[in-house]
RNA sequence: GGGGGUGUGGUGGAGUGGUCAAUCACAACAGACUGUAAAUCUGUCGGCCUUUGGCCUUCGUAGGUUCGAAUCCUACCGCCCCCA
């Protein structure tokens, strides 16, 4: 852990884990700075459904990427690790700790593993022409163009495979392998919760947003211009709201399918983590503490 | 009391004589992930084994018909509907 790098406290963390709260804790410790990683809380609008911060606790401690972008355009990877590289310079900068809270581990990988993303942006016109073949057909040309990452892609992933050909076909090159070192000096926790414990929590926070008025919010953005398919490509209580608002399902329908995927939501997040030994996990607010405790001992030492 | 219907794996629900351990969906479990990542995608899912195959036990219960039954017959039990 002793390295010249500047230290950078992660908080990750399923859905509904309590990852925020611990966030805004630390950070109010450790003169802190929160930059969320969040795919979904980056979109203005999008409050209730992304269980974004309030106003209230965004004093208790600056919060960086929340509403930057507007949620009829893209927002992607590439962009989150560069704002949030600008932010990590800006806070560190000013003598402050970068904390990275949020439950994209994908984003938060790119960020903190100094992976370098290939320089090829999204090209919506050739997506839009390769979306219509078929997986078998976009594995087919892949595996002309770019062999060897046709032997390790996900043949049967359209999403995966667009994007693939989408590099080669640009590039002309093959995509770099990754390597996994950090730029920084990583203290990543894991906030983490029985199942059991985290999927009570997920239903009384479901019907906690749709008191909240999270149909109004989802309505209110259709309104302002997001399409229904743009909706749907949100996910969870964007995805299921929509619905509901088209008619295509009733209410308790609603409830009862997007429980189940946030759920499954949830798995997925832990999965993505799971494998990752940098990760020390602390299932209470106690042992957060705790830990918390010996980050500070550790900082002080030989961070500063 | 009379008539009709129905009972399938954790759930819903197919299957109506052989190719059925039983379509499918959901749940469950596991996994992938290089600019859509709350998205997208994969595998397992009765039990056991020497696991591209073999064996065993399952389709309300008990018998029966048949070379062979989840599928046909009889009785019983449960549930539903109609007539009384």
């Amino acid at each position: 852990m002793k390295d010249n790098h500047s230290p950078i406290l992660i908080v990750a963390g399923p859905t509904a884990s309590g990852k925020s709260d611990l966030a805004i804790q630390l950070a109010r410790r450790f003169n802190g700075e929160i930059i969320s990683a969040d795919s979904r809380q980056v979109y203005r609008g999008m409050d209730i459904g992304t269980g974004k911060v309030t106003k209230r606790e965004q004093k208790l401690a600056r919060h960086w990427l929340l509403d930057v972008a507007s949620p009829k355009r893209q927002y992607s990877v590439a962009r989150f690790k560069r704002d949030a590289e600008r932010a990590i310079r800006n806070i560190t900068r000013r003598g402050k700790l970068p904390i990275i809270c949020g439950g994209t581990g994908f984003w938060i990988d790119a960020l903190v593993y100094g992976q370098s993303l290939p320089e090829v942006k999204p090209d919506g016109k050739l997506r839009a022409k390769l979306q219509k073949l078929s997986a078998a057909e976009l594995f087919a040309r892949l595996s002309h163009l770019d062999p060897a990452r046709a032997a390790a892609i996900d043949r049967h992933n359209p999403v995966r495979l667009i994007r693939a050909l989408e590099i080669i076909m640009t590039t002309g090159k093959p995509v770099p392998a990754v390597h996994r070192s950090s730029p920084y000096h990583l203290l990543y926790l894991g906030v983490s919760r029985p199942m059991g414990e985290l999927k009570r929590r997920i239903e009384k926070r479901l019907d906690a947003r749709l008191k909240a008025g999270m149909i109004a919010e989802v309505r209110r953005l259709h309104a302002m211009g997001a399409s229904w398919k743009r909706l749907e490509s949100f996910g969870l209580e964007y995805r299921w709201v929509a619905r509901f608002l088209r008619g295509t399902i009733t209410r308790n329908a609603m409830r009862d399918a997007l429980l189940k995927d946030i759920i499954a939501y949830a798995k997925r997040q832990l999965t993505w983590w799971r494998k990752n030994g940098d990760i020390a996990w602390v299932a209470s607010t106690t042992q957060a503490k705790t830990i918390a405790r010996q980050i500070a001992s550790e900082y002080a030492t030989d961070a500063l």
